[in-house]
DNA sequence: TTGTAAGCGTTATCAC
DNA sequence: GTGATAACGCTTACAA
């Protein structure tokens, strides 16, 4: 048996207004009363019904969050720090895995558009035309995490893929390293592919070293495998490198792990640095240098935004996270 | 702006209990009328509000799921079952991250209750007293995922832990290993702590290898940094070990990286078996031989057999899912 | 300080 | 076939 706000009321002698007044925090009832509404509410262990609550008020306290895979740590730590922020707000999050599937997105979204979900953070993944006129016609605020969009003014937070490869390929620079590979992700990806190289010929270029398109492989995706496949072929194409910039740790590892088969030593005789930050990065052997993006922090940060827009309805900034460098033992001193 | 049943009822000029009969495939409308209101649903772009219907039907067609912790790829793989299930049945998942604190689950119970999920997956952690009492008193239906309960009649979809174990160990005696140490978890933990440890114990027993509790390792967890520290504890304890096992595929990582470190080969003078077969077992150096736990298949299944308790409310079995050896690289044959 | 009643957007039970 | 209308469990004017 469940009950109701009416139980409460009939339980202690009041009417429902009233119970409704006290639950809420509002004002206008006696002490009195408020005691032996609270005490009725106890002897039955009444809890509000919040689907009845959703509906009056159109808020559900519920948001949804759109990811494109599940199963990797990255998405997990953002899930982790939304999770917290929404929580901690007093809101659930509603998974949605949308397995990067344009019509498997349009369907979550009309499902969450039916939930009447407040707010929707959207991950990893380009915001296609599609879905912004869809949510827009939803009319609840949405944040871009870990992704952006140039064609339409929604606040997002990420890192800044370009200069955060910079600042990773630079470090090599500084270890001394002149011979510079790159193991990128998909260069028509505008969000974190084309940036990320981009960011690695700046620093090339802004240290006088050549450009060479033989020293950087382009990958469909950022996976473990891809980085082991592309290791190979690029030490084939460029024999001389000492050492390599990968776009993401799964990539940086797949090469360690690529480097390991073919007896090359790492960081002994090829520096490896990965980038993201992920968990593995400290399991891998050896320890994985990388450049690190605050994920945890950064799914707080998009859920703190989306409820910051659902209580004041104004623009809102975007958030450029720092990234930072994470020295392991995967990259040394190019020796001279 | 967005519609409600009256405004279709209204553009279509029928009754508002015409439209709900039809876009919930009922009987009781001619074709002409079903035409005119889907075109009008259409020309408004309505779209049914599920706060409503599930005031009225008493399901929200949203399940909780409660994890101790979020990131690991462990709990992310089962997530990614359980949301490809409950989505294919129509349903959300709604993620609570627990944090293994009885205040915090409480909590997230209650917000659960209170927004009248229709159902719980409960995962990884013991199932206490007052968490079964409160689900009970929400009269929803909950299963397992990952750990059980002797106490209570809930069902549960989890491996047989000791079995597993067994088998683990059994692998090394198979490839001629005498002396095998094990690196566990927490032996006060019933679930998966305890129940591995005597996998373990009764493999070497069943082949007459004896019994010594130097070769054991207890640990408070199951993380990379309990199997670094345990690698060396041990070694230091039973320095003749030629093969170990470890309670979980992130001990067991970090007994390769202790190894890597303390310049001992992996698997030539040492053979490590983890358990789990998370991703990262494939990207360790070497790539790790693990006994494997079917997880996605074990979340979808727990979702499958949560919407059939929903849709039946008879009682349901529990199920044992089927582990395997994933034979990697980090066990090798004793030489003889 | 308290109660009555309308309404949130549905579904379902009646009549017609 | 179709349409009023009463729920569902709550919040919130408006009265008293």
């Amino acid at each position: 048996m469940t009950f109701t706000i009416k139980d409460v009321a009939k339980l202690a002698n009041v009417s429902i207004a009233t119970v409704s007044r006290i639950i809420n925090n509002q004002t206008g009832y006696s002490e009195k009363t408020k005691k032996k509404v609270l005490e009725a509410i106890e002897e039955l262990g009444y809890e509000p019904n919040a689907v009845a609550r959703g509906l009056i008020n159109k808020r559900t306290h519920t948001i949804g969050v759109l990811f494109p895979k599940l199963s990797s740590t990255l998405v997990t730590d953002l899930l982790s720090g939304i999770e917290k922020a929404t929580h901690d707000a007093g809101s659930s999050v509603i998974v949605c895995h949308t397995e990067s599937n344009g019509e498997k997105t349009m369907k979550y979204l009309q499902l969450l558009n039916e939930k009447r979900i407040d707010g929707i953070i959207f991950t990893s993944a380009p915001l296609l035309e599609e879905y912004y006129q869809y949510i827009k016609k939803m009319n609840v605020p949405m944040v871009l995490l870990s992704t952006e969009t140039y064609a339409h003014p929604v606040p997002y937070v990420k890192v800044n893929d370009r200069h955060a490869a910079y600042t990773a390929t630079q470090f090599l620079i500084n270890k001394g390293h002149e011979k510079i590979g790159m193991i990128s992700g998909n260069k028509d990806d505008i969000i974190s592919g084309k940036p990320r190289i981009d960011g690695y010929i700046s620093a090339l270029q802004d240290h006088n070293l050549p450009i060479d398109e033989k020293k950087i492989i382009y990958n469909r995706g950022f996976s473990f495998y891809d980085g082991m496949d592309s290791l190979k072929t690029l030490l084939k194409q460029a024999p001389d490198l000492t050492a390599v910039f990968a776009a993401s740790d799964e990539l940086a590892i797949g090469a360690i792990s690529s480097a390991y088969q073919l007896g090359i030593k790492v960081p002994d005789e090829l520096s490896i640095i990965g980038y993201d930050n992920l968990s593995i990065a400290e399991m891998s052997v050896p320890p994985l240098t990388t450049v690190a993006q605050p994920l945890t922090e950064m799914g707080e940060m998009a859920a703190n935004m989306l409820f910051e827009m659902l209580n004041s309805d104004k623009l809102i900034e975007s958030r450029i996270m720092p990234h930072k460098i994470v020295e392991r033992k995967s990259v040394r001193d190019k020796e001279v």
